[in-house]
DNA sequence: GATGAATGAGTTTTCATTCAT
DNA sequence: AATGAATGAAAACTCATTCAT
């Protein structure tokens, strides 16, 4: 119910009548609505957890940036095998100052590993000159942005899918048109990028490891 | 109020103590409490809206990368003219149907432009190989993420915040210890690198120009 | 409705039924249940405490004796004047820590004045030799016995009147029987003898002043 | 727990987890529970209607104010002994239609029983000219206040006990100050008087028996 | 006989919205 | 145009009681 109708909208009402149990059981195992939402957020943020290595330099365990594309698939595959929960960890709905302070200290994790990794970058010398707060916040936002809309894709597979984008993408001008024909690749390219899992993950890695342009900016 | 508390711990009851009028008065301006969020929220997007170029081939607009970078610079200083509105329309608050519409409306729409950016980079031959929507959608995350913590910390520096990343940053280990002086600039970075908009700006641009890594993942 | 049911028996739905009004009028005038009968409380112990005035022995306010039986007739004359109240306060119904302390105080103030009096008789050398609190005490009890019952009567006479005495009048032993005639008065006596306050009052204060018996226990 | 929370504010859960027993098991031994309370209440009248006597005009039960006065003895010592239970009962908690008659029934026989008391005295001449039904209520409501405080008292011994009297107690005034070692034995009274349970029941049957003041009413 | 998970009617309280003045 | 008293639907939560094991 959460994860359909977010945090505020579901009322114990919605939970009982999903769950087909009377009033009076839930507030057997939970004493409140706050208290089983953050129960499942913890929940998901301690399998997340789990899936995810600090980088080592120790050779044994393999290339930084192997270990870097190992911890990206699998945060994806753990979100994938938890939809309803990361939905409703993802969509970050408004919790008291408890649930939120958890959740802040996650991100916060989450943000020292990444920037611990460009730490290991820097020391090796294979990572440029930046400021990794920056880096790792980015990262973080990226990371988050992918997955939901991996989710809602997966969500909106078999509902009805309002076509969002239509408006957005830009009637072709002359100017800058998509030429028919000229790189075929990107018309080919399958409707939702965010199907394969593995695929996501490493064009996340690469973005994040390149960036998109040969050319520096300054 | 909204920014303070959030859409639903704002009650009609806070928005006219706050602005002084009578209840009444608040139904003669506005139809209902989602109808005052929605205005302020589409107020602001149409904003930003108006602080957003295309990237243009004209060579009279000047270098892509030089456009885009001005795109970045321009939407943080709007964010920061706005830090109220940006602040409620950055928490995502659940609202219903048409505002959620709207904003992701406005989310697409970004993520054409930035998927169009990347696809000039492509026809210049300027940017690698990638899935454009990828791209969009995790500089989206990126900069929303990034945004959103610059905004906190302008609302944390008078008020008292909790160091949330002391768990995270990790203990110090032999393996990769930051020995001290070997790289002074990482540790000489101010305390939060989120207080000079331009450098952000700049930051996360070469962040997504560039990557991180000078040494490629494959 | 309090009167009737009791603070626990009745629901805020009792209240806005019986009031005519709608379920957030209630709260618009009152925060809670216990708040409007912490109310109604108070207002009747303000009215009560200004019908009692402390014995003085100035000569200008007459008779120690006789401002005593100017209090009892007053204190009589405003609970009936304010049935509901009294009948409320004086079921002294289980009601939260403060509203308990609240009329804790009351009554310990209403024990004060009585203790008084009886050392003002005591200085006077009309009283005898006794414990001022217990006699206090005695008199405190017994008014609100009185009391009560007084307004039980009261709003039993519309009502049906179970009768409660039957069972407890003692059936004419030949030892101690009532003989018929011997002693008129008795049975002569009005069905309720707490229909007339005046009297009332005038009972109550000869029973504190005499006593019973004009023979002493030891 | 009903001693300590009162009726209503006792759960069925307070009762079982106090006895140890499962919540099934309650009800095994009572349908509800009103019926525990009823069958508490039941026990300690069956107790105290045990402890008191008919006043006897048989010279072999010796003088009636030796009667009345054991009888008001043997009350104190049966309430003492059954602390708890006299407690719930004095605390007259608002409970049921059966309940209440079944009390309003105890008490009126009580005040048969100090009626026919009085009745005695006027068959003996004993007794100066009085309504015998006021004069019952009054001893019964003096009785009941002074064996509630009685147990208060006894509750607030090793508990904090708030000095309620303080502000009830008027400040000395030169009109009516207690001289100081004037009469002595006002201030050098115990704390509480409530403590030797003989004096008590003596100091209550002379104020039955005598009153208080020397001087009459009228 | 004991258990305790399940029940659901009933209660208090909130708050967006209306409308007569 | 402004007001604010009144509204009532909807929500969270409690707890005495039942009954299958």
């Amino acid at each position: 119910m959460f994860k359909e109708k977010g945090y505020h909208a579901t009322s114990v009402g919605d939970i009982i009548d999903a769950a087909r149990i009377a009033r009076g059981t839930f507030y057997l195992y939970f004493t409140s609505k706050r208290e089983i939402f953050a129960a499942l957020s913890a929940g998901f943020l301690a399998v997340i957890r789990g899936s995810v290595r600090k980088i080592s330099l120790d050779p044994a365990e393999g290339e930084p940036l192997a270990q870097m594309r190992a911890n990206f698939r699998r945060v994806i595959h753990t979100v994938l095998q938890h939809e309803d929960l990361a939905t409703i960890v993802l969509r970050d709905d408004a919790l008291d100052a408890e649930a939120r302070a958890q959740l802040d200290l996650f991100y916060e994790q989450v943000i020292g590993l990444i920037g611990q990794a460009v730490r290991v970058g820097h020391r090796l010398g294979i990572a440029r000159e930046c400021d990794e707060t920056i880096i790792a916040v980015s990262a973080l936002g990226a990371l988050k942005e992918i997955l939901t809309r991996m989710l809602a894709g997966r969500r909106a597979t078999s509902t009805a899918l309002p076509a969002l984008a239509s408006e957005a993408s830009e009637p072709p001008t002359s100017t800058e048109a998509s030429e028919p024909g000229e790189l075929g690749v990107a018309s080919a390219a399958p409707p939702t990028p965010f199907a394969d899992p593995d695929r996501l993950a490493d064009e996340l890695l690469r973005f994040f490891v390149r960036g998109v342009f040969t050319q520096d900016t300054r």
